[in-house]
DNA sequence: AAAGATACTTACTTAGTAGTAAGTAAGCAA
DNA sequence: TTGCTTACTTACTACTAAGTAAGTATCTTT
């Protein structure tokens, strides 16, 4: 039995996605769950303690999936890396991170070092596959490899809120366009 | 003397790219143009008109702008659409496409549409360069001019966010890597 | 000078928001 | 059985939001 708290931050995370983290109320939390608003305070006493527990709950997922694609080659990953936004897209999810970027003034500080986190450890995962993957000669590009994991991450997040705007097919051309470029070559 | 209602649309516009359309307020307008609430409502009766009109405002720019450059050749014009963002990363804004895809599903229809409106005419312009660029051998690229045009656009909108989490370095690295890509090769 | 339009202000309503203080029911622990 | 903790609910405060009705000062037209 998922416990009420479990509940509440996977309610919280697909608001994030769906509405934005100031589009949001405690009400659109509660009412769902059939429990009081007071109820949400009780586990998270101010908003800012639930999206900080909506991005570390993001941050161990992306550890843990991460983490299993280990031994994959480099090229492999950075499918599965894809695949993950391909059904946010599906599901019409945005990601985290492009959702609390443009709140992102409006965050309190612990909250705002949280998303950074977040942004750090992503960049940092997919720089360092992007590098062993030249080096295996299984990926090609031009630059260094941390200016790319950048465009990378910026074209995935961004078209996902294209998508949203333009149609959903604005995602699969962009990622299939993505890919190609650093897989063939 | 710049009249009231443009001073508001200015105002706005500001407003939509540091908070978002959600987390501003009419106060956060009529406070600093020291006039009551009341006086934006006399202009824009609803939140949504006055979203519109911060729309409509910067298609107009935007086709402005580009039919100044339409005698340059094509990565002139392009390196000119990335002086456009340039600027914006230098003074913490984010565009406007960025920000109002990510409150998109909140918004009212006719807001929705004019946002629509706008990334349709953005993603138009840009296709018909990038064509027209290759054309002329002055821009290289594989692949269907509009999935590049998505690409770029997309590039360009998600490095402002990222430069906001990740500091400002972020949109220079992903749009002199993006400039280098395509001018080059 | 009179009538009307323009651009507001004053003063308000309605409907939310986050957040809190106090109470309660159920379970466990000594 | 008594006391403590967990997980809430009830009932509220303080505040902010968008939006409106009615009044007023200042131009503009006739």
């Amino acid at each position: 039995m998922a416990g009420t708290k479990d509940k509440i931050v996977s309610m919280a995370d697909r608001l994030v996605r769906t509405k934005g983290f100031n589009a949001f109320s405690y009400k659109d939390i509660s009412a769902p769950l059939d429990i009081k608003n007071a109820a949400v305070h009780y586990h998270f006493p101010a908003k800012a303690d639930l999206g900080i527990e909506v991005v570390a709950h993001e941050i161990a997922l992306f550890t843990s999936n991460t983490g299993k694609w280990a031994h994959l080659p480099e090229d492999e990953q950075l499918s599965r890396l894809f695949d993950i936004f391909r059904r946010y897209n599906s599901e019409g999810n945005i990601c985290l991170m492009g959702s609390l970027a443009t709140d992102f003034e409006t965050l309190a500080p612990d909250m705002q070092a949280k998303v950074q986190e977040m942004g750090s450890i992503i960049l940092q995962w997919l720089t360092n596959c992007l590098e062993q993957g030249r080096k295996n000669k299984r990926l090609h590009f031009k630059g260094d490899a941390d200016a790319r994991a950048l465009m990378i991450i910026s074209n995935l997040q961004s078209s996902l809120l294209l998508s949203r705007v333009m149609g959903p097919s604005a995602f699969h051309r962009i990622a299939d366009q993505l890919l190609e470029d650093i897989c063939q070559k």
